[in-house]
RNA sequence: CGGGGAUUGGCGCAGUGGUAGCGCGCACGGUUCGGGACCGUGAGGUCGGCAGUUCGAAUCUGCCAUCCCCGACCA
């Protein structure tokens, strides 16, 4: 666990004087500029010290909202064996997506694309009777994808944070039932980090037949196309979408728009089918055997941060929501020795309250440390300087407001 | 995987045949101190890789690699 307090000046990542040339998306842009993140190759970034405190918080609100509706946090393994995911058929239908290789033994082995099959192989060995469900697990992980063409920064990637949740019932009821829980506390999940999601139906792809629902950030940094109506009742991915921009909503008759978006969570149900094929079943209370019913539910961590960039920024960079910032406060210290001593004493007190704050506490101008405040985009700065002092007080401006305000340092 | 663009100190760039330069950053000294300050000194690159053309290649040719964009794909 890190700190609540940093000086920027020992602080690794520090911010660069221009934009990455190789990058055109705003979230990689700034996450990169800013610090938060360094790039490796195509899709895959390093996450550095700001970057990780983001990460953290996004992490732990998926994980109060999920320990909440009877998640239970496990790890599975990223380096999965061949024979697991050939009892769905998925490691053929899987071959261009899934990093899958031979180990030095020539046994064929494949990184964690999802883990649907490791998770029932896990859950089979160990529950037998319906009385052990239903049951409720999670991860936070490292996803890996052979993307043909990773892009837009953070937001398609090779390799990824996700939230995976996999809910196992008795019956198609249960898991109906459950796949609305979550769907709600995936929308709480969201509003609670900034991000406003629409509730999109999907197709869902090499996962199941059955029609699956998004979670859609509308940004024009998008990669996906959804038609929705204007009233926010309805909403459908353009892959399977039966209506049209200016249409008619099917619901309530309101406008159809068309829109980007950001997929940040999806959610599927599989029913029955993976567990007939993995022969995954449990004992009922007659005695007889019967398969158990599975839900998967995604939610991309990363990806979120880099969505909450997309939509919270300006000009001059980030506006973090103060829940997933990863500082509330940006300390600043402009002038001599006199200026430096003060700071130093109220960032003392800000230890001490336990209050997260970053000073910068370098020797650079004004120019310098206001312009990377703005960038790294924590939700207030507070500024010392000797135009303050005279005042006994610390300058204090919201990221997201122009208003200054003039706080008495004995208040503090 | 098709089409296009790019690759030169840490970052951003200039250099189109004669043996590499600028800005920023970095180090040291000094002056500054409310919106990316200034002066001085200094360190740092065999120009993505391999092969070729040439007396001579960052520069021309071929192949390869990597990165970006558009499309296909998106589980």
């Amino acid at each position: 666990m890190q700190g609540t307090q940093t000086r920027y000046s020992q602080l690794f990542g520090k911010t660069l004087r221009n934009f990455p040339t190789d990058e055109t998306s705003k979230n990689a842009k700034f996450l990169i500029k800013a610090g938060f993140i360094n790039k490796r190759i195509a899709g895959v970034y390093e996450i550095l010290p700001l970057g990780k405190r983001v990460v953290s918080k996004i992490e732990n609100i998926v994980r109060e909202e999920i320990n909440a509706i009877g998640g239970q946090e496990v790890s599975m393994s990223v380096l999965q064996p061949k024979e697991l995911w050939s009892e769905t058929d998925r490691w053929e239908k899987l071959k261009g997506a899934m990093y899958q290789f031979k180990d030095s033994s020539g046994k064929d082995v494949g990184l964690g694309f999802t883990h649907e099959e490791p998770m029932i192989s896990m859950v089979r060995e160990r529950i037998s009777s319906y009385k052990d469900l239903p049951i409720y697990l999670y991860q936070i992980q490292s996803k890996f994808r052979d993307e043909p063409r990773p892009r837009s920064g953070l937001i398609r990637g090779r390799e990824f944070l996700m939230k995976d949740l996999y809910s196992f019932t008795t019956s198609k009821e249960e898991l109906d039932k459950y796949y609305e829980i979550v769907a709600k506390a995936y929308k709480k999940a969201f509003d609670r980090m900034g991000l406003d999601t629409v509730y999109t139906e999907a197709a869902g792809g090499v996962f199941t037949n059955e029609n699956t629902h998004e979670f859609q950030v509308l940004t024009d940094g998008g990669e996906d196309t959804i038609f929705h109506c204007e009233n926010g009742d309805f909403s459908e991915n353009k892959e399977i979408a039966k209506v049209k921009e200016g249409g008619k909503c099917p619901k309530d008759g309101g406008k159809i728009k068309e829109s980007r978006g950001v997929e940040v969570g999806n959610i599927f149900r599989f029913g029955d089918v993976m567990s007939k094929k993995m022969n995954f079943n449990f004992k009922d209370k007659d005695g007889k055997d019967k398969p158990i019913f599975l839900g998967s539910y995604g939610l991309g961590i990363t990806r979120s941060m880099a969505t909450i960039v997309e939509v919270h920024s300006d000009d001059a960079g980030i506006i973090w929501p103060e829940t997933v910032a990863p500082y509330k406060i940006h300390l600043i210290n402009l002038g001599g020795e006199k200026v430096r001593k003060e700071s130093d004493s109220i960032f003392d007190k800000l230890c001490n309250d336990q209050v997260e704050v970053l000073y910068d506490d370098r020797e650079e101008s004004a120019g310098v440390k206001l312009a990377d405040a703005d960038l790294i985009g924590l939700p207030e700065r507070w500024v010392v300087s000797e135009k303050t002092l005279k005042e006994d007080s610390v300058e204090v401006k919201k990221r997201s407001e122009k208003d200054i305000r003039l706080e008495k340092i004995s208040s503090i």
